[in-house]
DNA sequence: GTATCTATATATAAGTG
DNA sequence: TCACTTATATATAGATA
């Protein structure tokens, strides 16, 4: 991209390695900025230069935003330095207390995503998935304040054998083209809420 | 950088903004790496696509390194916890790492509770609701697997009038009443899938 | 969705002040 | 270190398969 070809390694010399991380850096924002208007992406860009300065970009929704994002879909379980406690402190006390709390919180955190369902029991399962389907309503009731339009809907859902409930999701746009036919229900009295 | 220039604004043809997509999203990994190589920097990129699927980019040491690095880095200058630090500083170090992630977690679980809803852009609420759907569809995955019927529904929704794709939760018993309706959409073709 | 294939728009390596 | 310039290398928009 300039006047002589750069191999892909390490660029020895100091100032030419500054000066192209200066320039490339800047680059590497503006295109990371680029992507996330012009496709609607979410960006996070982290970058450590050789000396440990910190760069950073991040589209419309802060970094937390995107981090959190990020963890929710990939978070490995990574060992937390499992540190022998030190005899008498508040420090350990805390520290392993925090530990724990972590260790809950995360596995927690797996379950929210749909992940390891195979160690809940049957009971657990349904917890979970009554959880969820309570904070979906509660940010649909949200929603509902700002707007006092009410809507019909219908869909296809999977799986209903199990003996619990069973929770369907479907978007408004499906929902509302098959909003028409929530009146003509054969033997069965119009209602605006689920059970 | 191509035939046309580009307004720094959202493309509003699909077509083109996925390929565009695809394309700069490419280029932008590709950078990434470039910088990190040439420059000997530590780089982190994440990309969520409009439609929320996870791309991702970092420099030899893993993704997870960096992040944590970068909390170090930024809870550091956010959190003057002006302990009394032990002399060695690890403890504190960990302590407060671990902490910081306590928060992150609670603040995550408090969103996933359906709380604190307000403190979302619309953005975030978004992606929360999206997180929610996911979930409780490989929660649904899960049921599936263990019996292979599936069952059509219908249902009554509520606020359809926000902007964007609306959830609704209904009950498959109110849903597998209403089965026998699904394919009686005039003008629709079946979907199970939103877009 | 993917993969080419150009013509152009951009990025940037070197050079200069 | 920056700010510009300039020649070139790359990236990529639009078209097509």
């Amino acid at each position: 991209m300039g006047r002589g070809r750069v191999q892909l390694k390490r660029i020895e010399n100091k100032i030419n390695r500054q000066v192209t991380f200066s320039k490339r850096r800047s680059g590497l924002l503006k295109k990371a900025h680029e992507i996330s208007i012009l496709c609607d992406a979410e960006v996070a860009l982290i970058v450590f230069s050789h000396k440990g300065k910190l760069f950073e970009y991040s589209s419309d929704s802060s970094m937390e935003t995107i981090l959190e994002r990020y963890e929710r879909y990939s978070y490995a379980e990574r060992q937390l330095v499992a540190s022998e406690s030190d005899p008498q402190g508040n420090w350990s006390m805390d520290y392993n207390r925090l530990k724990a709390k972590v260790e809950l919180l995360q596995r927690n955190h797996r379950h929210y995503m749909g992940e390891e369902l195979d160690s809940l029991s049957l009971k657990e399962l349904q917890n979970l998935e009554q959880q969820l389907d309570t904070a979906l309503k509660l940010i649909h009731q949200g929603e509902g304040e700002d707007s006092r339009a009410a809507a019909a809907a219908a869909a296809v859902a999977v799986g209903a054998a199990r003996p619990w409930p069973q929770l369907i999701i479907l978007s408004a746009a499906t929902a509302s083209a098959l909003s028409e036919y929530r009146w003509h229900i054969p033997g069965r009295s119009n209602r605006n809420e689920e059970e």
